[in-house]
DNA sequence: CACAAACTTGCACTCACTGCAAATAAATAT
DNA sequence: ATATTTATTTGCAGTGAGTGCAAGTTTGTG
């Protein structure tokens, strides 16, 4: 039979994975991210150079330490979210769901700090979730039959997420949950309301 | 004397470049971006290997050939607007003007087409593009006094562009100007009306 | 215990990209 | 015109990312 969740196996996958995304960001903090080879990575967590490549397609994306969990919860979202419920609502459930679970790792700040400082991670950063919002658009889109607004909305909430990180470097006092909030008012309610096309 | 302009150093110089870059668009075009090798492009503008590498950083640069141009105009449409125009209203003019020249110069069908069908051509361009914004940001933030909308107006203007270009991808009968209009449109007057930020 | 499936690893390979030093071509001085 | 300085090209050697394959090892299952 197959085993449900605990199988020994399942665990030592986790391990692995944790630990080489462990010691990818560890070795970044410690050396500059441009400066760690995978093979030191590789080392770090007692494993292979090949089953590094086994578990991550870039480095970037082992000091990223992305995790696939994260997508999978937000597509549930979409797909499960109760007809009535704005698109613009849910985007913000699963940004706050994410966001959530960076602050409790407490590495939203050393992470973050690492990526707007490296022009390869940040890279690798847009490059992955330019993908996970294609895959958001599609799930979005069939949900509310519109292309465009599904589009916008996804883009605009990543958007509104990553400024909301930004400014939360600046300033530390406000909490990003609650920039992330501030951002998506303004974009419900009409980020610019004197706005005319004809306007010059 | 140094030459002022015409020596035929500079001329064969700028004829290299223009010739690597055409190679590499041609190629690509060709045979997909991801299948290009840096040593065919060099072969095919009859230099050396290395010398690509004295003209272009990375073999995607070469591909996508971008204009300085641009930024400085939108830069200037920025501090020479009218107090009276809304920054939405201004990313607007911002996007058209280099929309024009892109559709004028045929580029959107060419390079445009590729850039946009490759991942990988794309989130490079995305990363030379967003110095651009962050000085764009900078710009209108200085200009409206409100750091949190002027990033969001320069970031999901940029967005909303993308976006336009990609469904004009899907459906041609979509003039692009058009459609940026339209999520320019959603934008300004509310994306979601229905958000309420307490709703489940 | 035996067998199948999943995971790891080494190896050989391609490709991007860099530094260095020698060769070559152009600009300038004599 | 020729020698000299200066810029550009090039080959070469080397690092490092990333992939495919086949063989070895570990884990789950009957």
């Amino acid at each position: 039979m197959k085993q449900v969740e605990g199988g020994l196996r399942e665990r030592k996958k986790l391990q692995t994975r944790a630990a080489l995304a462990e010691a990818a960001l560890r070795l970044a903090l410690e050396k500059g991210p441009d400066n760690v080879t995978v093979e030191e990575i590789a080392a770090a967590a007692d494993v292979s150079v090949r089953t590094f490549f086994n578990y991550f397609p870039h480095k970037e994306h082992a000091i990223l330490g992305r995790n696939p969990a994260h997508l999978e919860r937000a597509l549930e979202l979409i797909a499960t979210a109760p007809a009535e419920q704005s698109p613009l609502t849910t985007m913000r459930l699963i940004v706050h769901d994410v966001l959530r679970e960076l602050l409790d790792e407490g590495e939203l700040s050393r992470r973050g700090e690492l990526i707007m400082g490296s022009p390869s991670l940040l890279y690798h950063l847009m490059l992955s979730s330019m993908d996970d919002e294609r895959q958001l658009s599609v799930a979005l889109a069939e949900r509310i039959g519109d292309p465009l607004r599904a589009r916008l909305v996804v883009s605009n909430a990543g958007a509104a997420c990553r400024i909301a990180v930004e400014l939360h470097r600046e300033t530390p006092d406000a909490a990003p949950a609650d920039l992330v909030d501030a951002a998506l008012q303004l974009l419900a309610q009409g980020l610019d309301p004197d706005y005319r096309k004809g306007q010059s």
